[in-house]
DNA sequence: GAACCTTGACTGTTATCACATATCAGGCTT
DNA sequence: AAGCCTGATATGTGATAACAGTCAAGGTTC
Protein backbone atom coordinates (compact mmCIF):
# COMPACT_ATOMS: atom_id res chain seq x y z
CA UNK A 1 0.00 0.00 0.00
CA UNK A 2 2.89 2.45 1.02
CA UNK A 3 5.49 3.47 -1.28
CA UNK A 4 8.80 3.11 -0.05
CA UNK A 5 10.57 5.98 -0.84
CA UNK A 6 13.89 5.56 -3.63
CA UNK A 7 16.85 6.34 -2.59
CA UNK A 8 20.19 6.59 -4.17
CA UNK A 9 20.44 3.64 -6.99
CA UNK A 10 17.77 0.87 -4.54
CA UNK A 11 14.47 0.75 -3.32
CA UNK A 12 14.95 -0.09 0.66
CA UNK A 13 11.99 -1.76 2.31
CA UNK A 14 10.39 1.07 4.55
CA UNK A 15 11.56 0.52 8.31
CA UNK A 16 8.25 0.27 10.40
CA UNK A 17 9.94 0.11 13.78
CA UNK A 18 8.29 -0.58 16.90
CA UNK A 19 7.13 2.84 19.15
CA UNK A 20 9.09 0.95 21.60
CA UNK A 21 12.26 0.99 19.81
CA UNK A 22 11.19 5.09 18.73
CA UNK A 23 11.05 5.75 22.55
CA UNK A 24 14.08 3.82 23.33
CA UNK A 25 16.23 5.77 20.56
CA UNK A 26 14.57 8.58 21.86
CA UNK A 27 15.23 8.75 25.03
CA UNK A 28 18.75 7.39 24.51
CA UNK A 29 19.58 10.55 21.88
CA UNK A 30 18.38 12.76 24.90
CA UNK A 31 21.06 11.32 27.73
CA UNK A 32 23.70 11.18 25.38
CA UNK A 33 22.93 14.28 24.33
CA UNK A 34 23.03 15.18 27.52
CA UNK A 35 19.48 16.93 27.74
CA UNK A 36 18.23 14.45 29.85
CA UNK A 37 21.34 14.64 32.83
CA UNK A 38 23.28 12.19 35.19
CA UNK A 39 20.95 11.49 38.24
CA UNK A 40 18.07 13.37 36.48
CA UNK A 41 14.99 11.19 37.65
CA UNK A 42 12.55 9.65 34.95
CA UNK A 43 8.81 9.35 35.56
CA UNK A 44 7.28 6.82 33.38
CA UNK A 45 4.05 8.77 33.16
CA UNK A 46 6.01 12.25 32.66
CA UNK A 47 7.82 10.83 29.96
CA UNK A 48 5.10 9.04 28.19
CA UNK A 49 3.15 12.57 28.36
CA UNK A 50 6.21 14.05 26.84
CA UNK A 51 6.54 11.95 24.40
CA UNK A 52 2.45 11.13 23.69
CA UNK A 53 2.40 7.57 24.09
CA UNK A 54 1.41 4.86 26.90
CA UNK A 55 3.64 4.40 29.60
CA UNK A 56 4.40 1.07 28.39
CA UNK A 57 6.71 1.49 25.37
CA UNK A 58 8.91 4.19 28.18
CA UNK A 59 8.49 1.38 30.66
CA UNK A 60 10.01 -0.99 27.99
CA UNK A 61 12.94 1.45 27.08
CA UNK A 62 14.25 2.41 30.54
CA UNK A 63 14.23 -1.70 30.71
CA UNK A 64 16.55 -1.61 27.55
CA UNK A 65 18.55 1.57 28.66
CA UNK A 66 19.15 0.22 31.71
CA UNK A 67 20.89 -2.89 30.54
CA UNK A 68 22.82 -0.58 28.69
CA UNK A 69 24.20 0.96 31.80
CA UNK A 70 22.49 4.69 30.62
CA UNK A 71 19.56 4.01 33.17
CA UNK A 72 19.13 2.95 36.59
CA UNK A 73 16.30 1.11 37.50
CA UNK A 74 15.90 0.09 40.79
CA UNK A 75 12.81 -1.92 41.37
CA UNK A 76 10.39 0.01 42.94
CA UNK A 77 11.18 3.23 42.63
CA UNK A 78 11.70 5.74 40.06
CA UNK A 79 14.12 5.32 37.14
CA UNK A 80 17.04 8.05 36.56
CA UNK A 81 20.02 8.75 34.41
CA UNK A 82 23.29 6.80 35.42
CA UNK A 83 25.61 9.16 37.13
CA UNK A 84 28.64 10.20 36.18
CA UNK A 85 32.06 8.42 36.95
CA UNK A 86 35.23 8.59 36.10
CA UNK A 87 35.94 5.49 37.53
CA UNK A 88 33.25 3.86 35.42
CA UNK A 89 34.40 5.78 32.32
CA UNK A 90 37.96 3.85 32.87
CA UNK A 91 36.74 0.81 32.94
CA UNK A 92 34.78 1.21 29.53
CA UNK A 93 37.50 2.28 27.92
CA UNK A 94 39.59 -0.62 28.83
CA UNK A 95 37.03 -2.56 27.37
CA UNK A 96 37.44 -0.82 24.65
CA UNK A 97 41.21 -0.92 24.54
CA UNK A 98 41.39 -4.37 25.01
CA UNK A 99 39.12 -5.44 22.77
CA UNK A 100 38.93 -2.82 19.41
CA UNK A 101 42.75 -3.61 18.77
CA UNK A 102 42.47 -7.46 19.00
CA UNK A 103 39.94 -7.19 16.52
CA UNK A 104 41.95 -4.77 14.19
CA UNK A 105 44.53 -7.49 13.80
CA UNK A 106 41.65 -9.73 12.44
CA UNK A 107 40.10 -6.52 10.26
CA UNK A 108 43.35 -5.67 8.32
CA UNK A 109 43.25 -7.89 6.15
CA UNK A 110 40.19 -8.61 5.46
CA UNK A 111 39.22 -4.78 4.57
CA UNK A 112 38.32 -4.34 0.50
CA UNK A 113 40.08 -1.22 -0.68
CA UNK A 114 36.58 0.51 -1.55
CA UNK A 115 35.85 0.20 1.87
CA UNK A 116 38.92 1.59 3.29
CA UNK A 117 38.37 4.72 0.81
CA UNK A 118 35.02 4.38 1.50
CA UNK A 119 35.85 5.14 5.35
CA UNK A 120 38.63 7.41 4.59
CA UNK A 121 35.93 9.95 2.48
CA UNK A 122 33.22 9.25 5.50
CA UNK A 123 36.37 10.97 7.74
CA UNK A 124 37.12 13.54 5.32
CA UNK A 125 32.60 14.63 6.14
CA UNK A 126 33.06 14.50 9.90
CA UNK A 127 31.03 17.15 10.68
CA UNK A 128 30.76 17.94 7.92
CA UNK A 129 27.21 21.04 7.06
CA UNK A 130 23.87 20.55 8.20
CA UNK A 131 24.81 17.41 10.51
CA UNK A 132 23.22 17.62 13.92
CA UNK A 133 25.61 16.68 16.70
CA UNK A 134 23.96 13.69 17.04
CA UNK A 135 24.64 12.59 13.47
CA UNK A 136 27.68 13.87 14.00
CA UNK A 137 28.19 11.05 16.51
CA UNK A 138 26.02 8.34 14.37
CA UNK A 139 28.82 8.84 11.73
CA UNK A 140 31.45 8.56 14.42
CA UNK A 141 29.99 5.21 15.91
CA UNK A 142 29.37 3.70 12.78
CA UNK A 143 33.00 4.64 11.35
CA UNK A 144 34.59 2.38 14.29
CA UNK A 145 32.45 -0.17 14.04
CA UNK A 146 33.11 -0.41 9.97
CA UNK A 147 36.91 -0.03 10.70
CA UNK A 148 36.21 -3.63 12.52
CA UNK A 149 33.36 -5.36 11.00
CA UNK A 150 34.76 -8.00 8.84
CA UNK A 151 36.33 -9.40 12.20
CA UNK A 152 33.43 -9.15 14.35
CA UNK A 153 30.69 -11.61 15.46
CA UNK A 154 27.10 -10.63 16.48
CA UNK A 155 28.71 -10.45 20.56
CA UNK A 156 31.52 -8.63 19.44
CA UNK A 157 29.30 -5.95 18.18
CA UNK A 158 26.61 -5.95 20.90
CA UNK A 159 29.90 -5.44 23.40
CA UNK A 160 31.41 -2.43 20.77
CA UNK A 161 28.24 -0.81 20.68
CA UNK A 162 27.55 -1.07 23.87
CA UNK A 163 30.95 0.52 24.97
CA UNK A 164 30.96 3.09 22.46
CA UNK A 165 27.65 4.48 23.43
CA UNK A 166 28.28 4.09 26.99
CA UNK A 167 31.88 6.45 26.79
CA UNK A 168 29.60 8.37 24.18
CA UNK A 169 28.27 10.22 26.87
CA UNK A 170 31.37 11.09 28.81
CA UNK A 171 33.06 12.41 25.28
CA UNK A 172 30.27 14.26 24.23
CA UNK A 173 30.26 15.92 27.78
CA UNK A 174 34.06 16.32 28.33
CA UNK A 175 34.14 17.85 24.65
CA UNK A 176 31.58 20.01 25.18
CA UNK A 177 33.21 21.26 28.14
CA UNK A 178 36.17 22.81 26.15
CA UNK A 179 36.26 25.53 24.10
CA UNK A 180 34.80 25.39 21.03
CA UNK A 181 37.87 25.52 19.09
CA UNK A 182 37.35 24.73 15.64
CA UNK A 183 40.37 23.47 15.45
CA UNK A 184 39.41 20.30 17.20
CA UNK A 185 37.02 19.54 14.46
CA UNK A 186 40.07 19.81 12.14
CA UNK A 187 42.43 17.49 14.51
CA UNK A 188 39.83 14.66 14.79
CA UNK A 189 38.83 14.71 11.28
CA UNK A 190 42.68 14.16 10.49
CA UNK A 191 43.25 11.73 13.35
CA UNK A 192 40.70 9.57 12.01
CA UNK A 193 42.17 9.54 8.54
CA UNK A 194 45.22 9.15 9.45
CA UNK A 195 43.67 5.70 11.19
CA UNK A 196 42.16 4.30 8.35
CA UNK A 197 45.80 5.28 6.32
CA UNK A 198 47.72 3.08 9.04
CA UNK A 199 44.66 0.47 8.77
CA UNK A 200 45.63 0.42 4.14
CA UNK A 201 49.43 -0.50 5.31
CA UNK A 202 47.75 -4.21 5.89
CA UNK A 203 50.49 -4.66 9.29
CA UNK A 204 48.06 -5.62 11.75
CA UNK A 205 49.81 -4.94 14.69
CA UNK A 206 50.51 -0.84 13.02
CA UNK A 207 46.97 -0.57 12.80
CA UNK A 208 45.94 -2.49 16.18
CA UNK A 209 48.96 0.27 18.15
CA UNK A 210 47.42 2.77 16.00
CA UNK A 211 43.88 2.48 17.22
CA UNK A 212 45.03 1.55 20.59
CA UNK A 213 46.57 5.01 20.35
CA UNK A 214 43.62 6.73 19.31
CA UNK A 215 41.60 5.29 21.84
CA UNK A 216 43.83 6.05 24.72
CA UNK A 217 44.52 9.95 23.07
CA UNK A 218 40.97 10.26 23.09
CA UNK A 219 39.96 8.77 26.71
CA UNK A 220 43.13 11.37 28.15
CA UNK A 221 41.35 14.15 26.31
CA UNK A 222 38.18 13.38 27.54
CA UNK A 223 39.42 12.69 31.26
CA UNK A 224 40.91 15.70 31.83
CA UNK A 225 38.05 17.71 30.39
CA UNK A 226 35.89 15.98 32.57
CA UNK A 227 38.08 15.89 35.64
CA UNK A 228 37.04 18.14 38.21
CA UNK A 229 33.46 18.28 37.71
CA UNK A 230 32.98 14.53 38.75
CA UNK A 231 34.68 12.47 41.26
CA UNK A 232 38.34 10.37 40.35
CA UNK B 1 5.56 -5.88 60.88
CA UNK B 2 7.24 -8.63 59.42
CA UNK B 3 10.50 -10.19 61.32
CA UNK B 4 13.49 -10.27 59.52
CA UNK B 5 15.13 -13.60 59.42
CA UNK B 6 18.45 -13.18 61.51
CA UNK B 7 21.52 -14.58 60.43
CA UNK B 8 25.09 -15.55 60.84
CA UNK B 9 25.52 -12.25 62.79
CA UNK B 10 22.97 -9.80 61.79
CA UNK B 11 20.02 -9.10 60.32
CA UNK B 12 19.24 -9.25 56.51
CA UNK B 13 16.73 -6.88 54.99
CA UNK B 14 14.30 -9.23 53.41
CA UNK B 15 14.37 -9.59 49.91
CA UNK B 16 10.82 -9.35 48.14
CA UNK B 17 11.90 -9.93 44.09
CA UNK B 18 9.65 -8.63 41.48
CA UNK B 19 7.88 -10.97 39.45
CA UNK B 20 9.36 -9.69 36.37
CA UNK B 21 13.12 -10.38 38.25
CA UNK B 22 11.59 -14.33 39.49
CA UNK B 23 10.56 -14.75 36.10
CA UNK B 24 13.47 -13.49 34.35
CA UNK B 25 15.60 -15.86 36.62
CA UNK B 26 13.55 -19.05 36.17
CA UNK B 27 13.58 -18.38 32.04
CA UNK B 28 17.18 -17.79 32.02
CA UNK B 29 17.68 -20.73 33.94
CA UNK B 30 15.77 -22.62 31.99
CA UNK B 31 17.99 -21.83 28.83
CA UNK B 32 21.44 -22.41 30.77
CA UNK B 33 20.43 -25.91 31.92
CA UNK B 34 19.16 -26.98 28.50
CA UNK B 35 15.48 -27.24 29.52
CA UNK B 36 14.72 -24.28 26.54
CA UNK B 37 16.88 -25.66 23.85
CA UNK B 38 18.23 -23.57 21.32
CA UNK B 39 15.87 -22.44 18.65
CA UNK B 40 12.92 -23.05 20.68
CA UNK B 41 10.16 -20.67 20.21
CA UNK B 42 8.69 -19.05 23.35
CA UNK B 43 5.30 -17.63 23.37
CA UNK B 44 4.37 -15.02 25.36
CA UNK B 45 0.81 -16.19 26.86
CA UNK B 46 2.82 -19.86 26.70
CA UNK B 47 5.24 -18.95 28.64
CA UNK B 48 2.91 -16.64 31.10
CA UNK B 49 0.53 -19.71 31.39
CA UNK B 50 3.22 -22.12 32.73
CA UNK B 51 4.80 -19.92 35.04
CA UNK B 52 1.48 -18.87 36.33
CA UNK B 53 1.55 -15.04 35.41
CA UNK B 54 0.66 -12.64 33.41
CA UNK B 55 2.71 -12.03 30.00
CA UNK B 56 3.71 -8.74 30.89
CA UNK B 57 6.62 -9.91 33.66
CA UNK B 58 7.43 -12.60 30.79
CA UNK B 59 7.73 -9.61 27.98
CA UNK B 60 9.84 -7.78 30.60
CA UNK B 61 12.39 -11.23 31.14
CA UNK B 62 12.26 -11.71 27.28
CA UNK B 63 13.58 -7.88 26.48
CA UNK B 64 16.22 -8.08 29.39
CA UNK B 65 17.23 -11.74 27.66
CA UNK B 66 17.69 -10.31 24.84
CA UNK B 67 19.98 -7.88 26.17
CA UNK B 68 22.31 -10.59 27.57
CA UNK B 69 22.23 -12.23 24.46
CA UNK B 70 20.38 -15.27 25.44
CA UNK B 71 16.94 -14.89 23.57
CA UNK B 72 16.49 -13.53 19.96
CA UNK B 73 13.68 -11.15 20.08
CA UNK B 74 12.68 -9.60 16.96
CA UNK B 75 9.51 -7.08 16.61
CA UNK B 76 6.30 -8.70 15.54
CA UNK B 77 8.07 -11.92 15.65
CA UNK B 78 7.80 -14.54 18.43
CA UNK B 79 10.83 -14.73 20.17
CA UNK B 80 13.41 -17.99 20.44
CA UNK B 81 16.01 -19.44 22.72
CA UNK B 82 19.44 -18.07 20.91
CA UNK B 83 21.09 -20.48 18.43
CA UNK B 84 24.59 -22.28 19.40
CA UNK B 85 26.94 -20.79 17.25
CA UNK B 86 31.12 -21.60 17.56
CA UNK B 87 32.26 -18.61 15.83
CA UNK B 88 29.98 -16.85 18.78
CA UNK B 89 31.11 -19.15 20.91
CA UNK B 90 34.91 -18.21 20.34
CA UNK B 91 34.46 -14.40 20.18
CA UNK B 92 32.54 -14.51 24.11
CA UNK B 93 35.74 -16.38 25.15
CA UNK B 94 38.07 -13.48 23.56
CA UNK B 95 36.39 -11.18 25.75
CA UNK B 96 37.07 -12.98 28.63
CA UNK B 97 40.48 -14.10 27.74
CA UNK B 98 41.17 -10.38 26.97
CA UNK B 99 39.14 -8.87 30.37
CA UNK B 100 39.54 -11.33 33.17
CA UNK B 101 43.32 -11.66 32.96
CA UNK B 102 43.76 -7.70 32.89
CA UNK B 103 41.56 -7.48 35.63
CA UNK B 104 43.42 -10.16 37.42
CA UNK B 105 46.64 -8.25 37.46
CA UNK B 106 45.27 -5.47 39.44
CA UNK B 107 43.32 -7.62 41.25
CA UNK B 108 45.76 -9.67 42.83
CA UNK B 109 47.41 -7.37 44.94
CA UNK B 110 44.24 -6.26 46.55
CA UNK B 111 42.64 -9.85 47.21
CA UNK B 112 42.74 -9.95 51.34
CA UNK B 113 44.35 -13.49 52.89
CA UNK B 114 41.29 -14.63 53.88
CA UNK B 115 39.20 -14.04 51.14
CA UNK B 116 41.54 -16.87 48.87
CA UNK B 117 41.27 -18.47 51.81
CA UNK B 118 37.36 -18.66 51.48
CA UNK B 119 37.56 -18.98 47.45
CA UNK B 120 40.28 -21.74 47.83
CA UNK B 121 37.61 -23.55 50.87
CA UNK B 122 34.91 -22.75 47.97
CA UNK B 123 36.89 -24.54 45.04
CA UNK B 124 37.49 -27.61 47.07
CA UNK B 125 33.33 -28.02 47.68
CA UNK B 126 32.57 -27.56 43.74
CA UNK B 127 30.23 -30.08 42.62
CA UNK B 128 29.79 -31.09 46.72
CA UNK B 129 27.17 -33.09 47.43
CA UNK B 130 23.62 -32.32 47.27
CA UNK B 131 24.00 -29.24 45.17
CA UNK B 132 21.84 -29.16 42.05
CA UNK B 133 23.93 -28.26 38.77
CA UNK B 134 22.44 -24.65 38.68
CA UNK B 135 23.84 -24.41 42.06
CA UNK B 136 27.19 -25.84 40.63
CA UNK B 137 27.61 -23.32 37.82
CA UNK B 138 26.25 -20.38 39.98
CA UNK B 139 29.27 -21.25 42.18
CA UNK B 140 31.36 -21.41 39.53
CA UNK B 141 30.27 -17.90 38.45
CA UNK B 142 30.52 -16.06 41.69
CA UNK B 143 34.15 -17.94 42.28
CA UNK B 144 35.31 -16.31 39.09
CA UNK B 145 33.79 -13.10 39.87
CA UNK B 146 35.40 -13.18 43.55
CA UNK B 147 38.75 -13.66 41.80
CA UNK B 148 38.62 -10.18 40.43
CA UNK B 149 35.69 -7.84 42.45
CA UNK B 150 38.92 -6.18 44.00
CA UNK B 151 39.71 -4.58 40.41
CA UNK B 152 36.08 -4.72 39.11
CA UNK B 153 33.85 -1.75 38.59
CA UNK B 154 30.51 -2.00 37.76
CA UNK B 155 31.14 -1.70 34.22
CA UNK B 156 33.30 -4.45 34.21
CA UNK B 157 31.26 -6.54 36.99
CA UNK B 158 27.99 -5.57 33.87
CA UNK B 159 30.30 -7.16 31.02
CA UNK B 160 32.23 -10.06 33.18
CA UNK B 161 28.39 -11.39 34.41
CA UNK B 162 26.93 -11.26 30.93
CA UNK B 163 30.29 -12.77 29.27
CA UNK B 164 30.04 -15.67 31.59
CA UNK B 165 26.21 -16.39 31.46
CA UNK B 166 26.62 -16.48 27.53
CA UNK B 167 29.63 -18.91 27.64
CA UNK B 168 28.00 -20.85 30.18
CA UNK B 169 25.64 -22.15 27.99
CA UNK B 170 28.06 -23.56 25.50
CA UNK B 171 30.27 -24.96 28.61
CA UNK B 172 27.27 -27.13 30.23
CA UNK B 173 26.20 -28.41 26.79
CA UNK B 174 29.51 -29.39 26.14
CA UNK B 175 30.01 -30.73 29.58
CA UNK B 176 26.94 -32.20 29.23
CA UNK B 177 28.03 -34.37 25.77
CA UNK B 178 31.10 -35.44 27.65
CA UNK B 179 30.94 -38.72 29.24
CA UNK B 180 29.87 -38.19 32.83
CA UNK B 181 33.54 -39.05 34.20
CA UNK B 182 33.91 -38.34 38.06
CA UNK B 183 37.31 -37.56 37.55
CA UNK B 184 36.51 -34.65 35.44
CA UNK B 185 35.17 -33.18 38.67
CA UNK B 186 38.14 -33.85 40.26
CA UNK B 187 39.96 -32.16 37.74
CA UNK B 188 37.87 -28.87 37.72
CA UNK B 189 38.31 -28.60 41.85
CA UNK B 190 41.73 -29.61 41.49
CA UNK B 191 42.41 -26.89 38.94
CA UNK B 192 40.16 -23.72 40.48
CA UNK B 193 42.02 -24.78 43.34
CA UNK B 194 45.60 -24.29 41.57
CA UNK B 195 44.00 -21.26 40.26
CA UNK B 196 43.50 -19.71 43.72
CA UNK B 197 47.17 -21.16 44.24
CA UNK B 198 48.56 -19.00 42.00
CA UNK B 199 46.82 -15.72 42.88
CA UNK B 200 48.48 -16.59 45.99
CA UNK B 201 52.10 -16.26 44.81
CA UNK B 202 50.99 -12.45 44.83
CA UNK B 203 52.48 -12.33 41.13
CA UNK B 204 50.29 -10.33 38.88
CA UNK B 205 51.53 -11.49 35.63
CA UNK B 206 51.46 -15.02 36.88
CA UNK B 207 48.28 -14.56 37.88
CA UNK B 208 46.74 -13.19 34.55
CA UNK B 209 48.94 -16.35 32.43
CA UNK B 210 47.51 -19.01 34.70
CA UNK B 211 43.90 -17.39 34.51
CA UNK B 212 43.88 -17.01 30.27
CA UNK B 213 45.48 -20.65 30.21
CA UNK B 214 42.41 -21.62 32.52
CA UNK B 215 40.29 -19.95 30.15
CA UNK B 216 42.16 -21.13 27.03
CA UNK B 217 42.05 -24.69 28.37
CA UNK B 218 37.91 -24.68 29.03
CA UNK B 219 36.76 -22.81 25.91
CA UNK B 220 39.43 -25.98 24.11
CA UNK B 221 36.96 -28.99 26.02
CA UNK B 222 33.53 -27.53 25.09
CA UNK B 223 34.52 -26.52 21.71
CA UNK B 224 35.85 -30.09 20.84
CA UNK B 225 33.02 -31.24 22.60
CA UNK B 226 30.64 -29.42 20.57
CA UNK B 227 32.35 -28.98 17.39
CA UNK B 228 30.76 -32.08 15.16
CA UNK B 229 27.15 -31.15 16.04
CA UNK B 230 27.66 -27.18 15.40
CA UNK B 231 28.70 -25.38 12.59
CA UNK B 232 32.30 -23.83 12.87
C1' DG C 1 0.17 -30.63 -10.26
C1' DA C 2 2.07 -26.27 -8.79
C1' DA C 3 1.72 -21.53 -7.77
C1' DC C 4 -1.20 -18.01 -5.93
C1' DC C 5 -4.58 -16.08 -3.12
C1' DT C 6 -7.64 -16.09 0.80
C1' DT C 7 -8.87 -17.02 5.37
C1' DG C 8 -8.38 -18.11 9.97
C1' DA C 9 -5.86 -18.75 14.31
C1' DC C 10 -2.05 -17.16 16.72
C1' DT C 11 1.12 -13.76 18.60
C1' DG C 12 3.27 -9.52 19.69
C1' DT C 13 2.03 -4.67 20.68
C1' DT C 14 -0.20 -1.06 22.89
C1' DA C 15 -3.66 1.13 25.74
C1' DT C 16 -6.62 1.42 29.82
C1' DC C 17 -7.29 0.06 34.48
C1' DA C 18 -6.59 -1.58 39.48
C1' DC C 19 -3.30 -2.24 43.28
C1' DA C 20 0.72 -2.06 46.33
C1' DT C 21 4.43 0.66 47.59
C1' DA C 22 7.42 4.59 47.99
C1' DT C 23 7.81 9.53 48.63
C1' DC C 24 6.94 13.76 50.73
C1' DA C 25 4.55 17.39 53.23
C1' DG C 26 2.18 18.84 57.23
C1' DG C 27 1.17 18.49 61.92
C1' DC C 28 2.01 16.56 66.28
C1' DT C 29 4.92 15.25 70.07
C1' DT C 30 8.94 15.77 72.88
C1' DA D 1 12.88 23.85 67.36
C1' DA D 2 13.98 19.23 65.91
C1' DG D 3 12.44 14.63 65.23
C1' DC D 4 8.78 11.39 64.38
C1' DC D 5 4.50 9.96 62.86
C1' DT D 6 0.69 10.08 59.58
C1' DG D 7 -1.86 11.27 55.94
C1' DA D 8 -2.28 12.18 50.91
C1' DT D 9 -0.06 12.11 46.49
C1' DA D 10 2.57 10.13 43.12
C1' DT D 11 4.85 6.11 41.00
C1' DG D 12 6.11 1.60 39.66
C1' DT D 13 3.94 -3.03 38.96
C1' DG D 14 0.77 -6.39 37.27
C1' DA D 15 -3.55 -7.71 34.99
C1' DT D 16 -7.14 -7.48 31.42
C1' DA D 17 -8.71 -6.21 26.94
C1' DA D 18 -8.62 -4.47 22.22
C1' DC D 19 -5.68 -3.92 17.95
C1' DA D 20 -2.55 -5.24 14.24
C1' DG D 21 0.63 -7.91 12.14
C1' DT D 22 2.39 -12.65 11.05
C1' DC D 23 2.22 -17.36 9.58
C1' DA D 24 0.29 -21.52 7.88
C1' DA D 25 -3.14 -24.18 5.92
C1' DG D 26 -6.70 -24.98 2.53
C1' DG D 27 -8.94 -23.80 -1.44
C1' DT D 28 -8.79 -21.91 -6.10
C1' DT D 29 -6.96 -21.03 -10.56
C1' DC D 30 -3.87 -21.53 -14.40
Amino acid sequence: MTVASASSGSVRPIETRSVSEQVTNEIRRSILAGVLPPGQSLSLRKLAEQLDVSFIPVRDALRVLESEGLVVNPPGRSASVAPLDLKEFHAIYRVRRLLEPNLARHSVPRLADAELDRLYQAAAEFGGAERSMDDIYDDHRAFHLALLAPAASAWDIRILTMSERASERYVRIGFGLLDPDPSEHDRRREAHQLLVDEFRKRDPEGAARALDEHLAYNEELARTALSGGLAS
